[in-house]
RNA sequence: GUGGGUGUAGUUCAGUUGGUAGAGCCCCUGAUUGUGGUUCAGGUGGUCGCCGGUUCAAGCCCGGUCACCCACCCCA
C-alpha cells in the first residue's frame, strides 16, 4: 500500500509559489508592527492544557483542541492561541518595564472541521499591549490595524473596524433589563445577528432573554444603534462610566482619523477573557464573511499567575482570511505572485563546460547578483525555457569556448538582445 | 459534532435513454544537434476515489465506504 500524497486534513504545505504570497503577507504584517515600535517575541508550540483550560472559550480547550498526555503523564495541548503563553511570559519577567509593545506569528492548531479560510494549522499575527490601562493603547493598537490595510492598499470600503465595549455592554443589558445571570447568553446571542435573518435572530435573543419581551425590545434597539450620540442612548446611559469610556474613544478615534472604525454595539467577541474594548475587522463585501481581525482589552489575564495584576490590549489576525480577503479585492499584485527566482541563469553547453559556469556563478554572486546555474544538463534549448518559466530576465551561455576567452554572451529575454562581455562588464550591466 | 455538494489524465473539466475513455492547459519529442516566449507536426499519460450489487454490458443505476469542498458550531 502505498503512502497518501496528502497531507493531514487541515495541515498545510506550501509550494513555493504559494509560499511566496505568504512571506509577502507576514512580512508586511512584521514592518507594520516594528513601525509602530513593537518588538516581535515567541512561545512554545506544547503548552499544558491547564494553561488554556482556565481562560479561553469554552470550546478551544476541549473539542477544538489537539491535546494529548506525554510521555511524562503531562495533560499537554498544541496552543490554539497565543495570548495566554503571552501573559505567562509577562507574569514571569518580574523586572520587565511596562508597558511593552509585543507582537507574535505563532502557528497554532485547533481540531476542527477545515472550511475556507479555516484550517487546523494557521499563522495567527498577534499584537499586544500590556500594562497600559490608558485608553491611548487602545487607540495605538487600532492605529497598527489601521496602517496594516493601509500596507495593502486596502480602501477603507471594503472593511470595517466594528468596535464596542463588553463593560458598556453589559451595564446597557443591565439597564435594559437583563437579569445579570443571563447576560453571557444575550451576549452570545448578540454576536450571532449578522448571520442570522431577523425573525429568527429576535427569536433566539427572545430566548436568551428568559422570555422577557420587553428586555428583547430593549436589546434590539440598543445593538440598532448607529450613532453614540441617539437620543435614546444616551437616556439610557445616563450616569454610566462604561459608556463614559466609550464616548471618549470615540472621540479618540476621530481625533486621529479612523475611517474604517465605528462603534457597533453588537460587536462582543467570543473569547472570555476579553472585559473592556473590543474590536473586530470585518470584510465589508460578501465573500469573507467571518471576521479577519477580533482584539479588545483584557484586565486580568496574567491574574493565572499570582497576584500582579497586568491589563493589556491587544488583537490576534489570521493570516490565512487576510491573505483570503486580499486576493479577493486583487491587493495582491502580479509582481509578488510572479517575482523571479534569480537575475541570471547560467546556461551550460556541455558538461566540461561546468566549471567555467560554477566559477561565472561565484563571481556574479560575490558581487550580490541572484544566479541559477543549470542543473539539468539538457540541451541549450531547454536551459532557456527553464530561465523563461522562472521569469529569470538574463542568460548567460558559457561553453568552453567562452571559458577560454573570458568573454561571454549575456541574452537578455525581455527584448531578444545581446550583450558580449567579461564577468566585470556582465556585472556592470546587471547592476 | 450537524447539514449540503463533489469525486473521470499532472491540472481544469466534458462525457447524451447504460453500449470501445474525451477536450483545453501542462509535460515530452521534432521542425531548430549553441539560444527561450509565438507557430506547426507528433507523442506520453486514466483500476472513471474504493468495495459490493443490478445487468449481456456500468464513468453513468442502487447500497455502502473513504476523501475533499462549502456551510453550521466555534473562532483568526
Amino acid at each position: 500500500m502505498s503512502l497518501s500524497t496528502k497531507p493531514l486534513s487541515g495541515m498545510r504545505q506550501r509550494l513555493p509559489c504559494e509560499f511566496r504570497i505568504e512571506k509577502y503577507v507576514t512580512e508586511t504584517l512584521r514592518l507594520c508592527s516594528v513601525q509602530a515600535g513593537f518588538e516581535e517575541y515567541d512561545g512554545p508550540v506544547i503548552e499544558p492544557l491547564a494553561l488554556f483550560a482556565a481562560k479561553s472559550g469554552g470550546e478551544l480547550a476541549g473539542r477544538q483542541s489537539y491535546c494529548f498526555t506525554d510521555r511524562g503523564g503531562r495533560e499537554v495541548i498544541l496552543r490554539p492561541e497565543m495570548t495566554p503563553s503571552l501573559a505567562r511570559m509577562v507574569a514571569a519577567q518580574g523586572e520587565l518595564q511596562l508597558p511593552v509593545r509585543w507582537f507574535s506569528m505563532p502557528l497554532c492548531y485547533r481540531y476542527e472541521r477545515p472550511q475556507r479560510g479555516r484550517v487546523r494549522e494557521f499563522l495567527q499575527f498577534n499584537l499586544d499591549v500590556l500594562g497600559s490601562e490608558s485608553l491611548a493603547a487602545e487607540l495605538e493598537v487600532i492605529l497598527v490595524l489601521q496602517g496594516i490595510m493601509k500596507s495593502f492598499d486596502a480602501p477603507s470600503s471594503i472593511y470595517r473596524i466594528g468596535w464596542s465595549s463588553r463593560r458598556f455592554m453589559a451595564d446597557a443589558l443591565a439597564r435594559c433589563g437583563v437579569e445579570q445571570s443571563l447576560a453571557g447568553a444575550v451576549f452570545s446571542a448578540v454576536d450571532k445577528r449578522d448571520k442570522m435573518k431577523p425573525d429568527a435572530w429576535a427569536e433566539l435573543l427572545l430566548q436568551a432573554c428568559g422570555g422577557d419581551s420587553g428586555a428583547a425590545e430593549k436589546v434590539i434597539a440598543l445593538v440598532s444603534v448607529e450613532a453614540l450620540s441617539d437620543q435614546w442612548l444616551t437616556d439610557l446611559m445616563s450616569g454610566s462610566s462604561a459608556f463614559q469610556e466609550v464616548v471618549e474613544f470615540d472621540e479618540l478615534l476621530r481625533g486621529v482619523g479612523v475611517p474604517g472604525a465605528i462603534f457597533s454595539p453588537g460587536v462582543v467577541r467570543g473569547l472570555d477573557y476579553y472585559t473592556g474594548i473590543v474590536f473586530e475587522l470585518m470584510d465589508t463585501g460578501g465573500e469573507n464573511r467571518r471576521s479577519l481581525c477580533g482584539g479588545g482589552r483584557y484586565d486580568n489575564l496574567a491574574g493565572l499567575f499570582g497576584n500582579k495584576k497586568i491589563s493589556g490590549v491587544g488583537f490576534g489576525l489570521g493570516v490565512l482570511t487576510l491573505t483570503l480577503f486580499l486576493e479577493t479585492y486583487g491587493l495582491i499584485s502580479d509582481t509578488v505572485k510572479e517575482a523571479a527566482a534569480a537575475e541570471v541563469y547560467i546556461a551550460v553547453a556541455s558538461f566540461e563546460a561546468v566549471t567555467g559556469a560554477g566559477i561565472l556563478a561565484e563571481f556574479l554572486r560575490d558581487k550580490g547578483i541572484r544566479v541559477m546555474t543549470d542543473v539539468s544538463g539538457k540541451k541549450l534549448g531547454k536551459q532557456f525555457s527553464e530561465a523563461s518559466r522562472y521569469g529569470i530576465p538574463f542568460v548567460v551561455t558559457v561553453g568552453s569556448g567562452e571559458v577560454k576567452a573570458g568573454v561571454y554572451k549575456m541574452k537578455n529575454l525581455s527584448d531578444g538582445t545581446v550583450f558580449t562581455g567579461s564577468p566585470e562588464e556582465i556585472t556592470d550591466r546587471l547592476k
